[in-house]
DNA sequence: TGCGAATATTCGAAAAGTCGAATATTCTTA
DNA sequence: TAAGAATATTCGACTTTTCGAATATTCGCA
């Protein structure tokens, strides 16, 4: 049973695991949005969209809404929000100690830099 | 720069988008344990355990320590804990919803068993 | 020094993931 | 009903992941 608890949570991570699907669950994070337009934000071919929302829909990511001609697409679970944001910082720590082991630190100082970059 | 965050962040979720690498992650959740232990704890061959870890180190979810004859794994980042307890939650919320869609719920009730599972 | 334990690496085969092109489906509107 | 827009699915090529077997490395100790 602990093993089927992993796999589950192996699954949504592996729905995570792709650029193109984080790019997704950020661009529904203030709510649903058709599939038209995540296409334009994100600047994928259509079919390829598609199939990334067909997996997020199968881990139950996202729900979809018919309307019409379009499919509206929205989070099921805002929590997903907040590890986003927390992994940035999860980044953020990380490329702050890059900087440092690079000895990239000039006068700016690191934080700074890290704010405008993230 | 956008696009290397989402790059990070996938990257990362690929480093747990397994189940065997799950299970270790969890095992290093509360202090360092050795290779052995990880493995005797999994049941996993070897060759196989050491080939997820090199994945973990390379993501530098984890440090390894080398005392004598074995190797000491902990998790780098307690910041990534705390990106897993959120998805514990996520995973709780989710698991219910699908419990309850399945109607497994008898006389105990959802929240008790979901304590015991997760 | 040489053996055995703990861990890592390499290799090749099988499975899974990813992409764009082509095609299908479903809806709206003329 | 036909055309066209929005979305989904299928297909085949390509790449990546995963596994166990075999082998290498490193260390402690007799």
């Amino acid at each position: 049973m602990q093993n089927l608890l992993r796999e589950y949570k192996a699954s949504i991570f592996h729905a995570l695991a792709h650029p193109t699907r984080v790019a997704i669950v950020e661009a529904l994070r203030d709510g649903e949005i058709s599939a038209r337009v995540i296409q334009e934000r994100l600047g994928v071919e259509q079919a390829n969209l598609s199939q990334h929302l067909a997996i997020l829909r199968s881990r139950q990511i996202v729900a979809n809404r018919k309307e019409g001609n379009q499919v509206f697409y929205s989070l099921r679970n805002k929590a997903l929000v907040k590890v986003l944001d927390m992994m940035r910082r999860y980044f953020q720590a990380h490329l702050a100690e890059e900087i440092q082991m690079l000895g990239e630190i000039e006068a700016e100082g690191p934080a700074r830099r890290k704010e405008r970059l993230v």
